[in-house]
This record gives structure tokens, sequence and C-alpha cells, in this order.
DNA sequence: AATGGCGCAGGATAAT
DNA sequence: ATTATCCTGCGC
């Protein structure tokens, strides 16, 4: 039978595999998934010792004797099947054992039921499997299966079922707590039709229920009719299904829209993040996705529905404010703009997800995880999911995640990572960017970097050392030049089959269907291939590798300085290079592409240069305190009129929109050669400000809170602002945006801090927007274009005389 | 329970 | 007035 795979869950006896037929009937699997882990075997001589042991211990239910890797080596292992029930018998077995020296460890014992079905079975979700099932029993909406044997993947399409949906409720204060406040409005959207469902109002347009119970249980008929794979919210973890379930608590209603009909399963995974479940349909919270794994994609300052929505699909949500909504649900009723308000929002994040949902479902068909699985990961989990996926075709035992006091010791280790050159400031004509393609990738692949790779015993690996330096001293290492290692040969696959794709994508149409599937199997891999390293270096990895992680920056160290000296031998200026990028002065485009054929033929495969491009001019500046050129802060203007801008402030959301629009035009005029232009700009522009002629949301200040408030040693204004915000009941937590606004008064920075709508008549500190944003943004560009400003932010009323006198 | 890595600029506060 | 420390957000 072909079956499409959605979701999996447990209980004590069995896995559920749920899916689809090829009618789309929901179907779930059942199958006895024995638990078990592994003992490693230290040396032979104990086995007869453990086996007697093992024979006599009643609640093992069977062992087996096998050959397995660990960490690169073979050994003998014992796989014991037991009761989960009974993890702590074996364990103090397991423990014993080792402290006697006659075991490695237990392994896998923390690989959940599911993913050992998965892993012994072949079976991932998102893919089309023949699988041999006996029925058991076939009713209206679902079939019941055993599970016999999996015949083997198919490739078949599968168009999932999309639904995405939103809530709306308001509160008498700022913010709407579900132990007070109601839902009042709720809509759905597949993609057809919308489906609005709403209390205590009227409208001409949704369904009005007369309770908010019964708009629950309208909610469940209305999941149920429309028989989602999928149900997309934004942010709805934290907000929409945190209402959904808090509110049908309280009613004492329980939700059956699951595909065992239970209600909605939740679990705390921290204070601050909720997750739900619901088996079988895949809770997918857009928000997490792309704050998480997108997020450096984007130019938006948040990541709210409107700013993603506006950036990627050009779209925005319809305008509404607080005082709007209350209005409309406490005074008026009249609720026609609001549901158009609500089904706007369900179509922007059933639309964002559309654009996403290729390049999704890749990610997860390559790391092996379901969608809901996905919505909450980061790319740490991806590496490692993927990694427990390859394990199997290895042979390779799992290992274990670290202890928490293994945990704490690895934090405290560090190592250097990568060189970045210190620019001279100034303007400078043609410049080549060169950068190294993927240049830890390559690294990983041609030292065969891997953990089970280092240190081998082989005489004549040790020949080619390399000096690793970590916070534990400089380490010298080696990796086998003999064997494959696990997580190098993996990378070494997958860097080919990614460019095995490119190849194929290029001979097809790009709006193809195909084009786009291939596109996103190859960024998928491009992911996980960029991530490996960081992997590697993360302390909570299963394959951590101090070693690895630092053999690897320090030949990446080695690689660009033999690069800039040889560029330098034959002549030419380096003026700057970060990581694995180099930026040269040249005489023109040809004499940079011929440049880059040299580099090529010195550099040894698969490590390799491109050309990044080529550049009419470009701005580096002095830093603002120390010696010398600021590194990661510069400007180049491409040959088609574009400007590339790094980590000047207007780049940062921690400055201001006027001191970012100002510095950025600065840099324009400068790079188009149009010096003289820039005084008179600036001098209009602190006029403005004095004035009052710009608006007020150009002189917000963004700052994220990176750790609870009541970490905070130190009162600084986002920590001001933050109270203020916690004062009116808001959810104040790690990854909270704070926005604020400097105002007259007050001696320290934090006490000018206010809110933005606390700020009347456009009442900003001038004097600050002047002085400490737009001043202190643009005066390093002119000292670098020798423009003088001496006088520049000391006097400032003077300035406008000064800029007259030229 | 957590939720790839290190290198760097630069502002604000607190300590000296 | 100067410096150390805290803190964020960036680049790669």
């Amino acid at each position: 039978m072909k079956v499409f795979i959605l979701d999996f869950d447990h209980d004590k006896e069995k896995v559920y595999v749920y899916g689809r037929d090829e009618n789309g009937k929901k179907i779930r699997i059942e199958y006895d998934q024995p638990y078990y882990l592994y003992l490693i075997l230290k040396d032979e001589k104990y086995l007869n010792e453990i086996k007697n042991k093992l024979d006599n211990e009643k609640y093992i239910k069977k062992y087996e004797i096998e050959k397995k890797k660990y960490i690169g080596r073979e050994y003998t292992v014992f796989k014991i099947i037991i009761d989960q029930d009974n993890y702590d018998n074996l364990k103090k077995l397991a423990d014993s054992y080792k402290m006697e020296g006659k075991i490695l460890g237990k392994k896998e014992g923390d690989i959940s039921i599911i993913k050992k079905f998965q892993l012994d079975q072949s079976i991932y979700p998102l893919n089309w499997y023949e699988l041999d099932l006996e029925l058991i029993k076939k009713d209206q909406n679902i079939d019941y299966y055993k599970y016999k044997k999996n015949l083997g993947i198919i490739d078949k399409k599968y168009n999932l079922k999309v639904v995405a949906f939103d809530i709306e409720t308001v509160s008498e204060q700022a913010i709407p707590d579900p132990s007070k406040d109601p839902i009042y409005l709720i809509t759905f959207y597949d993609g057809k039709d919308y489906y609005s469902i709403y209390i205590d109002g009227n409208s001409d347009e949704g369904y009005k229920v007369n309770s908010e119970l019964e708009l629950l249980k309208k909610v469940d008929e209305v999941i149920k009719k429309l028989d989602p794979d999928i149900l997309i919210g934004y942010n709805s973890n934290n907000f929409d299904l945190y209402f959904l379930y808090e509110r049908a608590k309280k009613l004492n209603y329980k939700f059956s829209f699951s595909w065992d009909n239970k209600n909605i399963l939740y679990t705390k995974k921290r204070e601050t993040s909720k997750k739900y479940k619901f088996v079988g349909i895949q809770n997918f919270d857009l928000f997490n996705v792309i704050s998480g794994i997108f997020a450096t994609q984007f130019n938006s300052e948040t990541y709210s529905l409107d700013e993603i929505a506006s950036e990627v699909l050009g779209e925005k949500k319809l305008d509404i404010n607080f005082n709007e909504i209350y209005n409309i649900i406490f005074k008026t009723k009249d609720y026609s703009y609001l549901i158009k308000y609500n089904k706007k929002d369900v179509e922007l994040t059933y639309k964002l997800y559309k654009h996403f949902e290729s390049i999704l479902l890749e990610i997860s068909r390559l790391a092996g995880i379901t969608l809901y699985e996905l919505s909450g990961s980061t790319y740490g989990i991806l590496v490692e999911d993927y990694l427990i996926k390859r394990s199997r075709d290895n042979n390779e035992i799992i290992p274990n995640k670290p202890s928490y006091d293994d945990l704490e010791l690895r934090k405290k280790y560090t190592y250097s990572g990568a060189i970045v050159f210190q620019p001279r400031s100034g303007f400078y004509k043609n410049i080549a960017v060169y950068d190294f393609r993927s240049l830890y990738p390559s690294i990983i692949i041609k030292y065969n970097i891997s953990p089970d790779t280092l240190k081998c015993d082989h005489e004549e690996c040790k020949n080619e050392k390399i000096i690793a330096d970590t916070s534990v001293g400089k380490l010298e290492v080696w990796y086998c030049k003999k064997n494959k290692g696990f997580i190098s040969s993996i990378l070494e696959s997958i860097f080919n089959e990614r460019i095995e794709i490119k190849k194929k994508m290029k001979g097809l149409d790009k709006d193809s269907e195909e084009y786009k599937i291939l596109d996103s199997r190859q960024l998928s891999l491009k992911y996980i291939i960029n991530s490996t390293y960081g992997y590697l270096g993360f302390p909570n990895s299963r394959w951590y590798c101090l070693e690895c992680a630092s053999s690897i920056t320090a030949l990446g160290r080695k690689y660009i300085m033999e690069v800039k000296d040889y560029i330098e031998n034959k002549g030419y200026k380096v003026i700057y290079g970060d990581t694995d990028s180099i930026f040269v002065i040249v005489n023109n485009e040809k004499d940079g592409q011929d440049l880059l054929m040299d580099i090529n033929n010195l550099l040894p495969r698969p490590l390799e240069m491109e050309f990044e491009d080529f550049y009419l001019s470009g701005i580096f500046v002095e830093k603002r305190s120390g010696e010398g050129g600021a590194r990661k802060k510069y400007a180049l203007l491409s040959k088609d009129g574009t400007i590339k801008l790094r980590g000047f402030e207007v780049v940062r959301r921690d400055w201001s929109e006027i001191a970012g629009e100002v510095q950025e035009n600065i840099l324009k005029l400068a790079l188009e050669d149009k010096k003289d232009e820039i005084i008179v700009y600036l001098n209009d522009v602190i006029n403005n400000i004095k004035n009052h002629k710009y608006p007020l949301k150009k002189f917000i200040l963004r700052e994220q809170l990176r750790k609870s408030l009541k970490e905070y040693e130190v009162s600084s204004p986002h920590v001001i602002a933050a109270k203020k915000y916690k004062d009116r009941g808001y959810k104040v937590d790690r990854g909270f945006i704070v926005e604020y606004i400097i105002v007259k008064g007050g001696e320290k920075i934090s006490d000018k801090v206010r809110l933005p709508d606390e700020v009347k008549d456009n009442n900003y500190d001038p004097e600050y927007y002047i002085n400490k944003q737009v001043i202190a943004s643009v005066e390093p560009i002119l000292k670098s274009l020798n423009i003088p400003i001496d006088s520049i932010g000391k006097i400032q009323k003077d300035i406008r005389s000064f800029f007259n006198n030229g």
C-alpha cells in the first residue's frame, strides 16, 4: 500500500505512524517498537561475564551481540531490549560495569522510540512509501493498520492540505490575558475560502455564535471539515494556541480535531516558550521558522508579520490600532472591519507559508523530521537530526548528549576563530573581492576532519600536524589519512550531491516545478553543509569536538594568510579581508580575473576562490575609539550602481532610522564622487532635526532583551525601556524587542528614555539625535574623506556657521 | 534544560 | 576625566 507519512506518536507499547493513503484517507499504522540501548564492550575478555549477568536479569527481554562502530572504532556491543520502565535497573547495571572499566558506557538510551522506529525501518516524514500492512479496521474517518514491512520509498507528488488561522482578542488593559479575556474572533483560511467565527458583535460576513464555548466548538468543526495536514499560525505557539488552549481549559472544553480525537497536547519547553501538539496535524508556527532559520536573509528590523510580509510578498497588513480594536469590541460592536483585518492576517500567513513551503519540505525531508519538529528547530538541531539519520548507513552508534557536568565543562572551552585584516581607512577605487567557496566545509573534506579520525593510531598519519589554538593551550593534532571519517565523509557526499543538483538545474527552466524542487534541495543541503563546522564546536552537540572545530579555523587562517602573502608578493595591495575573503586593488576587472586564476593554481582542491565581484569604489573608516581602520565596516559601489553596506550603523537596528538614512546618503554621495554635496545635505538634515521636520518614527531605537529582565546588572537605556513595557503589562522576556525614544532633560541617557507613544508633539531631544546619532555615524566617514570636521559634535550650536563657512 | 562558532565595533553605565 | 565592564548586533 502506498502511504504518505505525516506524523508519529507513541504510547507505552507502540509507535503510531500517521499518514494518508492514495485516496487521501487518514490512516494510522501501529507497530510494537522495542526500546533498546547498547552497551559497548571495552574488552572481549569481559564478554562472557556480562553475558552471564544479562542472562540472569529478569527485566531484560532479550539481547543480541553485534559489531558496531562508535566514534570510528569497531566494538562488540550488547543490544539490550527492555521496557522503558526498567531503564533505571539497566542504568544501575551499566554504571557499575562502566566504573569497573568493562564497558565504555550505555548508548542510544536517549534516542526516542519514534526515532528508533524511523532509523530501524527507514521511514521518515513527508515521503511516500510502499508499505506492507495488515488492516485492523476501517472507520469513517481513519483506517487502522499493523505495520509489517517497508518495501521502499516512492517518488510521487503530494499536495499538503494547508490551513492558516489567526485569532483576535482585546483587553481592558493593554495586553490580553487568557485568564481574563475571551477570544472574540478567529479566522481560518485554506487558500480558497475564509471561515470567520465571532462572538458578541455584528457583521455582514463571518459566522456569529452566542458564546465563546460555541466558538470553540465551531473551531473544532471547521478544522475537522477542512481536514488539514498542517495548521499554520504566526507566533501561534505563544499567542493563538496559548489562547485556544487556555480558554478551552477555562470553559472545560476538550478539542477533538486531532487524529486521535484527543485534546491539544501542551508541553512547556521553557518558561517563556510554549509548544502545542495535535496528533496527525502539524502545528506549524511560521514565526519560529522565520525568526530562527531564515532570520539572516531578511532586512526587516523585526520579524513581525507586517514587516516580513511586506519584505517577502510586498503586501502589508490592514491598518488598525489598539484603540480601534478596543472601540470595535467594547463600544460599536461593528466587526466588519475587524473581520477584514483578521482575514488579511490569515491570508498573509498562508501566502508566506506557501512562499517557503518547498524549502521547508526539503529541509524536513533531509533532516528526517516532521514539519512540527522543524518549526522550533535551530541549525544545530537540523545538523544533529541529519547525522542521526545517516548514522545507520555507517553502522555508527549515536553518541549521547552531554551530561550537565560535561556541558558546563564544554562551555568553558573556547578556541581561536578566523582572521580579520585591519583596513587602512580611506577611499579606494577598482576593488576586486575574492572569497573561498565554502572554506570550512572544504577544509573538513580535504583534511578528513571528524571526531573519529582525530589522532588515529597510524604512524604515517602523524606526519601532517595541525596546531589548534584553544583555551586549554595549543594542541598538536592530526587526522587519519587512511579511513574516511563519519562527519567528513557525509559532508563530502552532500557537498558533491549539491554540485550535481546545481548542474542539473542549469538545463532547466527557472519557472518549472522541477527547478524549484531542486533549488530547495540544494539550499537545504547548503544549510547543513554550512552549519556543520559550528555544530562541531557547539557544547550541546552529540558529536562535539573541540579539536576538530579549532583545527578547522586554524587551517582557515593558514589558507587566507597564504593567499594574502601570494597576492602581495605579486605587487598587489590587499586592503581588507575577513575569514575567507580578500579585497584587492587591481588595475581593472580583467586584471582581477587573471589574478584569481593564479591564486587558484596555487590552492589545493577542493579549496578554491571565487570572484565575488569587482567594485568601482569603496570606503573604509577609522575606528571611533582606538587606533586604525575599523574592521567589518565598509561600503562598496558596484558597476551597476548598487551599494553594498556592511557593519555601518545604518544596518543596525539599535540605531535610529534618521542616523542610518543620513549615513547611507552620505556614503552614496561619497562613493559616487559627489563629495561637495555632503556638507549642504548634512546642514539641511541638522536643521530639519532641530525644527522637528521628520516624523517621530525616524527617532525610534530598537534593542532586543538577550536575557530575562532580572538578570541585568546595568540599567542601560533598553533595560529602562523594557521595565516601562513590563509596567504596562507586556510580557517582557528574553527575545522581546524594546522600542524607545530619547527626550530632553535628565542626566543619563537612561533618564531620557520614553516609549514612542509617550512622546508628545514630536518632542524628542534634537541635541541627542544630532550629536549622538547623526554626527556620530557620519563623522568617521567625513574623516576618511579628509573633510575637516574637528569642531562638529563638540560645538553643536556652531555647526551651522561652521558649515556655512565651508 | 538547552536550542551551530568566534571576531569586532561601539554606546552607556559604573567604578576608579 | 578616564577606564573597565556590560551589552547588543553585526560580519563571516
